[in-house]
DNA sequence: ATGAAAGCGCTAACAT
DNA sequence: ATGTTAGCGCTTTCAT
């Protein structure tokens, strides 16, 4: 019993028709008299005939699959981005190819390399510090590329995103406005520009406009994980800040966490406000204040965004900017 | 600038050799001189060639892709298998087609079939209840399957979990020991063979040994998030429940907040054992006690057994039962 | 060790 | 409306 595949000329031969009409019929090709396509139908029924994917991939020269670059899908903010882009590729009739990158800029170029291969339609990519490489390799490509919650300096691929800096500027705004004085910041390396430049420069305008000065010390660059809030502690405590910005959710749970288990009483002595609004924002006690990002539309968007250009059609803007909202919880006054 | 493509062709042109020679250098067949070998992987490194795996899938019969159906990533649990299949994948040169399902059983058969249309060489199956309708489309095809933290009744496909029935029965020990007359069980769906089979036999098994008897009104059958959580309350106070085995984190953290914001306090009033030992269980204050199980080891298991299968080995045991652990926490005596 | 040639299963002109 | 016929880019016998 070996895998004996029907293929789209047996069908043809069942019901006595070209395997081109039955290849219209597969296709939805208005050019088929009904009793025809009837027939052919009938056929691919009984047959349990399924069209090879792979074949049409290479007769078509379009595969109906996209590459999906993600740093790791076992984290709460990509995943999200990432089933906002299945649920839209889907309804277009794609299929996602995931890769986890670990944000390894080597990693990064090697899997965008056997998407190419693969004959992706598009690809969408999420990571956080785009290298002059990778950015090569997108261009040298004609594959339309969509990034995800993820900043090109310079525009050149398309990208769905909220105003980082918009956001952090309203989150400090609100920490300063509340009588704090030092407010610490609180991201991951500088070297992403949505850490290093957007949210940076939204903080340091929230100073400025509140006659406050910058303050190296005041800001932290750490890992995004809750261990590493955890560690966040005794630095913290040292800077004299009374409050923090912090750009991922789990690390604003581990300084919660942290601060809490030391005696410090949040948000009465130290007030802290997050970026992600996820689920680890609402279980901490007290809850996490936080920015909203509409994390499941911002990778649909970027789907959506991704059929457009690859079907070629005009794009009204390729750098889309989606709203963001400040959800006031329990870790502020 | 069209997307002029180089061909194997163009390469076997340009080194002066057969297309069949250029393929079997980029295959690493060993039948090619060397020198002709160092030749052809110039032409390929200057020429910038990339074979294209549409075409190979389509002589070759083998896609190097398998399909992953997944209830959600955006899911923790699911999320955590997910990357450990990944991983394995791309050890074993796969890539991974990731299709959610929302466990719908019309989705799950429909992306089943197009995952089977687009020759995958496997497939990982993650979901709650098997139908009978899925389990055919499994056997029909000729493609491997294996099934990661899920059931198949028959063990007719591979599958990769722990034991829940011993892992439910040891938490609930736990909390019949700790002096806990009625222990309340908490699970998602009981169609759901681990919950209605494996883990409430579990339960009733300590319970039985213990000489509790067993008491409908203690089992909660629950969606798997925190608000169906946090709406648990009133019916758990109601049952008189002392303590409870929870199926899911997410659920149990709820379950655990709406207590606490009720003024029961945990553990000293009653007591929480959940399953998954996930980021939210530590975050939780108290932390929750927890089953632990190696998610990211059942999804890599599930890849290296599905690799197995794609490559005809044979295999010592398609079920595989991986260990798990019982982490004491904050929300046990 | 290398080449020639026949597909793989389908789409897409081009005819009719 | 339907059929014919080239490919798509590669792997894989089968020769040599």
């Amino acid at each position: 019993m070996e895998k004996q595949t029907i293929t789209i000329y047996d069908v043809a031969r069942e019901a006595a028709v070209s395997m081109a009409t039955v290849s219209r019929v597969v296709n939805g090709n208005p050019n088929v008299k009904p009793a025809t396509r009837k027939k052919v139908l009938e056929v691919i029924d009984r047959l349990d005939y399924r069209p090879n994917a792979v074949a049409r991939g290479l007769a078509s020269k379009r595969t109906t699959t996209v590459g999906v670059i993600i740093p790791d899908v076992s984290n709460a903010y990509f995943a999200s981005l990432a089933r906002g882009i299945d649920d839209v590729a889907t309804m277009y009739k794609y299929n996602i190819i995931l890769a986890n990158s670990d944000g390894d800029d080597k990693k990064e170029i090697s899997v965008l390399n056997t998407l190419l291969a693969k004959q992706v339609d598009g690809v969408i990519f999420m990571g956080h510090h785009l290298t002059e490489e990778i950015r090569g390799e997108f261009s040298r490509s004609k594959t339309p590329v969509v990034l995800a919650g993820s900043i090109d300096p310079d525009d050149q691929v398309g990208s769905v995103n909220i105003d980082y800096k918009e956001a952090t500027k309203d989150a400090t705004t609100k920490l300063i406005k509340s009588g704090n004085k030092k407010v610490a910041f609180v991201s991951g390396s500088l070297l992403d520009p949505i850490n290093g430049v957007y949210r940076l420069n939204g903080y340091k305008e929230a100073l400025k406009e509140n006659g406050l000065t910058f303050n190296e010390g005041l800001v932290f660059e750490s890992e995004y994980s809750y261990k590493a809030g955890l560690k966040l502690h005794d630095r913290m405590a040292n800077s004299g800040a009374t409050a923090a910005v912090v750009a991922d959710d789990e690390l604003a749970v581990g300084l919660l966490n942290s601060l809490t288990d030391n005696g410090i009483s949040v948000p009465s002595e130290f007030e802290i406000i997050t970026s992600n609004n996820s689920l680890f924002s609402d279980i901490a006690r007290p809850s996490v204040s936080s920015i909203s990002q509409p994390l499941y539309d911002i990778g649909a968007v970027s789907m959506r965004l991704l059929t457009k250009l690859m079907n070629k059609e005009d794009i009204d803007e390729k750098t889309v900017i989606l709203p963001y909202g400040l959800i006031e919880k329990g870790s502020t006054k």
